[in-house]
DNA sequence: ACATTTATGTATGGTTCCGAACAAAATTGC
DNA sequence: GCAATTTTGTTCGGAACCATACATAAATGT
């Protein structure tokens, strides 16, 4: 049975931690229930705690010219965020906001260096996950070159959907253009066309996922890509 | 005065180390030649060695879809290639080519594992490295997204100049659009538009930057926001 | 019930880039 | 010097996306 201030633990990172550490970080970590939108760090912010997501989820965004932003990588319950804080940075290169609501642990900026020098096994795993969004971001920019808002459209559900456990979450069209840095107008077109071939329902600020075979068919390559790459590396 | 088989040092990582360490990796640093447009790695093929270059840099590709490729990242003397091997991973995630042709020094994987373990600095500098990477990579998928081929042209230009502290470096239209992930004669407009412009001439393979103040202005933001972020950590 | 807010749908003209094919010029090898 | 190769120049129709503006419909507050 949980406790009324406790949450269920599904963060992989932690998950995949030998008992006696995992206790050990438990102390220091502190559940706390994450809003959808909300902004964890502004770009260029310092970094006051690490998360680690359980059912949230948070993208992270880079600016261009001042104004527009783009999501260059999206993290859930397979890693950290704030991850520049274990590369030894004080501070977030990226807007990190808030897309899933949902719970998450946290960790104040102190405690996790001191655990990160002290843990092996966290090093570890904070390397591997470096690596992974690494790739994930590289996959971006060459998504961002080559495939037409349809495709990008069809990874992103996707992608989401992997980190929801649901084949229906709430996103309007607005933020989704928001994400995939394009206009509206561009993500109700693809929606449609998406809708008409029966690969996705959609009202009023909720997405349904349909057929999520054919999805994937309608998604770039790069959603089967990255998602490979994540699923080896933890296996 | 420099031997026969010996090079010149310009590699910021290793002239950041302290003497010690850096006197103990010179004992299993190698120097090589790297040619242009020599593969250092293939995508997903095992490293076999690090390279630290000097006045030699490489370019990090990411490829989509089993055929078409982008540049994500730039690697010259201020940096390694071959980071994954820092984060634990024995296969490079990307293609890395030879860019500009030069010297560069080489380590064997199982030496660098050794004395990553060992350096304190070496990790350090390595981490720093890591997270300017990777805003790199993320600065390059935001421009991909939202800047015209002549801005990333501009910019590609400055990030090469920056590299070979020259301005003028010998590269063709078709390599120059294997990298930006666009048609030659996308290339071939915007070198006009360039040119015409008088920032830069060219002909048959060389390219000159004739007013580097002006390029900056042709090219979009991120040349600059990359750059000032290189500068700042490393000063 | 009604006005307000939020979310989605539609239209127009223009720009950028694509795929494909072909032409011209500079360099290289013999 | 001449042919082969490499590099650059040009054209064409079409697709995708942009900026902007406005219209409709669903949810919300009172």
């Amino acid at each position: 049975m949980l406790g009324a201030h406790q949450v269920s633990i599904s963060n992989h990172l932690l998950a995949a931690l030998p008992r006696k550490e995992y206790q050990k970080l438990l102390r220091v970590l502190e559940p706390v229930t994450l809003a959808y939108e909300g902004v964890l760090y502004e770009a260029h912010a310092p970094i006051r705690h690490v998360y680690f997501p359980n059912d949230s989820f948070v993208s992270m965004l880079t600016t261009v010219d001042g104004g527009r932003a783009a999501e260059v990588g999206l993290i859930g319950c397979e890693g950290m965020v704030g991850l520049s804080a274990a590369l030894g940075i004080a501070v977030s290169p990226f807007l990190a906001v808030v897309q899933g609501g949902g719970t998450a642990l946290r960790m104040k900026i102190a405690d996790f260096r001191r655990n990160f020098s002290e843990s092996v096994a966290l090093r570890r795993e904070l390397c591997l996950f470096t690596h992974l969004l690494m790739i994930q971001i590289a996959q971006t920019a060459a998504c961002n070159r080559f495939h037409v808002v349809t495709q990008r459209m069809a990874r992103w559900l996707l992608m989401t959907c992997d980190r929801v456990n649901s084949n229906e979450f709430r996103i309007t069209q607005e933020f989704l253009a928001l994400m995939l840095g394009v206009r509206r107008v561009g993500i109700n077109v693809a929606a449609r066309s998406l809708q008409e071939r029966k690969l996705i329902g959609y009202r009023r600020g909720t997405i349904t996922i349909l057929d999520h075979r054919g999805l994937v068919a309608a998604a770039c390559g790069c959603y089967k890509t990255v998602k490979d790459t994540y699923t080896k590396a933890q296996a």
